[in-house]
DNA sequence: AACTATTTATAAGA
DNA sequence: TTCTTATAAATAGTT
């Protein structure tokens, strides 16, 4: 559009075209960002180079994703959906897991015993009454230990780590793995930077840059 | 930029300002559309108007979806984070709670004792020993309702709406203890619910959903 | 939707 | 990459 037109096709020479690209670019962003400010629209724009570079422009006022989401709804596109849903399912799976729980511990309470007909607390009352005796036995042979250790305090000192010590809870199970859990995949969980990520500091809207992996 | 230089601000006429739009975006996409022929890019541009119309320009060569899923895979875990962590945050949450549920039902069963010291076995089966007595209770007064029921049967035909009737389950406790949190094992029971999100009020159902952006 | 005076973008060169 | 500048293209205001 200078010093001479040129034909809308696709520029050969490899550097060229990188000049035009870069140029070209920053035009289409500087324009999507006056058509932000002037018409107050929301305007996204991805685009990958020849050579594989990644590069947007968003709006100030929205992200990437609330657009994303947006399109998705308006068009009916499906990306985020199915990790977000299998998310939400695992959640209410565990919270309804979790209200089975709380009820069964209710009913070894004594409480919210409505639900169950006679042969059910028959067998949870059996059940509570031979727990009671697990519980006694228990009791017991710790009252037994416990003297034991009295014995032997004439002896040593006091030892803080004795046998009444609280134990650490079996943090990693809380991941769904049974036990000795590498940490190497706890840590997979953050998000991956490994990407170049230049902010355009021109015009001062949100365009940004990024490497294709 | 032409019969006279704009300020690049919102056009307050909404007139003025859709025919902007309209014109603006139309060079918008022919200058992206050059710029995808002219140096074999691929570009995507999603743009929403001030009267909510979407509207969009994709490069030939690709599609919408597959040029989203190149952004995902480049920089779109960075979209997902803050929304994908506060969920594996809420779902170890409720693993642990799980987790502690699962713990105190198994010391009501008499397992899992070696944590406990004297005292709290002995508090447990105090515990313990009173709940045996609420189910006994309750097992006596099923009993005689049951009882009652036959006897009511000879009259009236078999009632489908009788004392021994399975009882929707107590859903408003799925988020907390109703009463007499149990002492023994109260180790953060509750699940904090800190964090900025909103539950969906509508349908009563326990899916947590999360404010986006 | 067209027109057109002007502004803006940019191709080629440095 | 950035700058320069002649020229092509876009477009604000008008019809």
């Amino acid at each position: 559009m200078a010093r001479g037109k040129i034909q809308i096709k696709k520029i050969e020479n490899q550097t060229n075209r990188q000049v035009t690209y870069s140029k070209r670019r920053n035009g289409l962003f500087k324009k999507a960002n006056e058509l932000t400010v002037l018409c107050d629209a929301k305007v996204s724009i991805v685009m990958i180079s020849s050579t594989g570079k990644l590069h947007e422009f968003i709006s100030p006022s929205i992200t990437t994703k609330e657009l994303f989401d947006l399109y998705q709804k308006t068009i009916g596109v499906d990306i985020w959906t199915t990790h977000y849903e299998k998310m939400q399912e695992q959640l209410r799976k565990l919270k309804d897991v979790n209200r089975n729980l709380r009820k069964e511990i209710r009913q070894r309470m004594g409480e919210s015993l409505n639900d169950l007909n006679y042969e059910q607390l028959e067998e949870l009352m059996e059940n509570v009454d031979n727990s009671l005796k697990l519980i006694r036995e228990r009791k017991y042979k710790v009252i037994g230990n416990q003297i034991e250790t009295y014995k032997k305090k004439d002896a040593r000192q006091e030892n803080p780590y004795g046998g009444l010590v609280e134990q650490e809870g079996d943090y990693n199970s809380v991941l769904g793995f049974p036990t000795g859990v590498p940490h190497i995949l706890a840590l997979r969980l953050q998000p991956n930077n490994n990407h170049h990520h230049h902010l355009h500091s021109g015009g001062g809207s949100d365009i940004t840059t990024f490497a294709l992996g």
